[in-house]
DNA sequence: CACAAAGTGGGGAAAAGTGGGGAAATGATG
DNA sequence: CATCATTTCCCCACTTTTCCCCACTTTGTG
């Protein structure tokens, strides 16, 4: 379980210290990809197979499939951490988040994620007001998906 | 798995280098061919094999069958790397993937694929909002497939 | 307060990518 | 069959990027 926000510098080469907390659980075989909302997210091995499962690309694939998997698969690198746990931020990535000299790492339960410091604010400042109305909007909407 | 997308040059020998991380997954026997949407294909060896069975001809083979066949295996050649891990595109293929100068290359997990500038902006280009929506199609995909 | 762990930054060696020259192979032509 | 042109591919040289290593700063902890 990856739990709490970080704010890190990204350096001019491009490379963002993982906190130790949260790299201690992330074993070899990591992935990071672009995510929803422009975030960037890092996937533990069997996340990512969850996620992304099978998609293998044949000559009879359809249409959406192939679109599908060349965008997922395509966006994605494997995680690679130097001798101080940084990794290093492809120039693709930092573009698609709007990262340049800074990032938040937040532990997301079973993924971390990688915002940018405005867009971050946005989503972690949430007034307790706001907070209460999401969380009844995820209730709702789950009570309707049971039914 | 083969991940990421690389941008490469095609110099005026049609030779076009492999980025290090995905050559180092292509073994011997590796093959490439013509794709869909104007891409063209690299399958390793067991893909290759798969693809080999899946198509085979037989007296029952319905026309389109016959004519996939043709097309994919007859504009099929074996990947040969020289010492500084470039392939030579054949002008065939060039012509066909509409590929001058620079390419793409980007790994779909099982397959890695060749794209020209133009079409590769088109298809795997994405903005935060248009790679959510996409990240939910293959949920909503995986959702019906566990049904 | 001292020590250890975590995070930051930069220099330099090594690897990856790019471009071109020229020998060998291929094939066309007189 | 000899000659010339063309293509292929092997080799070398150069540039750029990556990544490994070291050192310093900051933060956390006993």
């Amino acid at each position: 379980m990856f739990l709490g926000t970080y704010r890190h510098a990204v350096d001019a080469k491009g490379r963002l210290a993982i906190p130790a907390r949260l790299r201690e659980r992330l074993p070899e075989g990591s992935v990071i990809s672009k995510g929803a909302e422009g975030c960037l997210r890092i996937y533990p091995p069997e996340e990512w197979t969850r996620e992304q499962g099978e998609q293998r690309l044949t000559s009879i694939s359809p249409a959406e499939a192939r679109r599908l998997a060349r965008m997922m698969f395509g966006a994605a690198r494997e995680c690679e951490f130097d001798a101080q746990g940084r990794i290093v931020l492809s120039a693709d990535h930092r573009s698609y988040a709007g990262i340049s000299s800074t990032a938040w790492v937040v532990g997301v339960n079973n993924v971390i994620e990688i915002w940018n410091d405005e867009d971050w604010r946005r989503i972690g400042e949430a007034t307790p007001e706001e907070y209460t109305r999401v969380q009844d909007q995820v209730a709702e909407r789950r009570r309707s998906i049971d039914r």
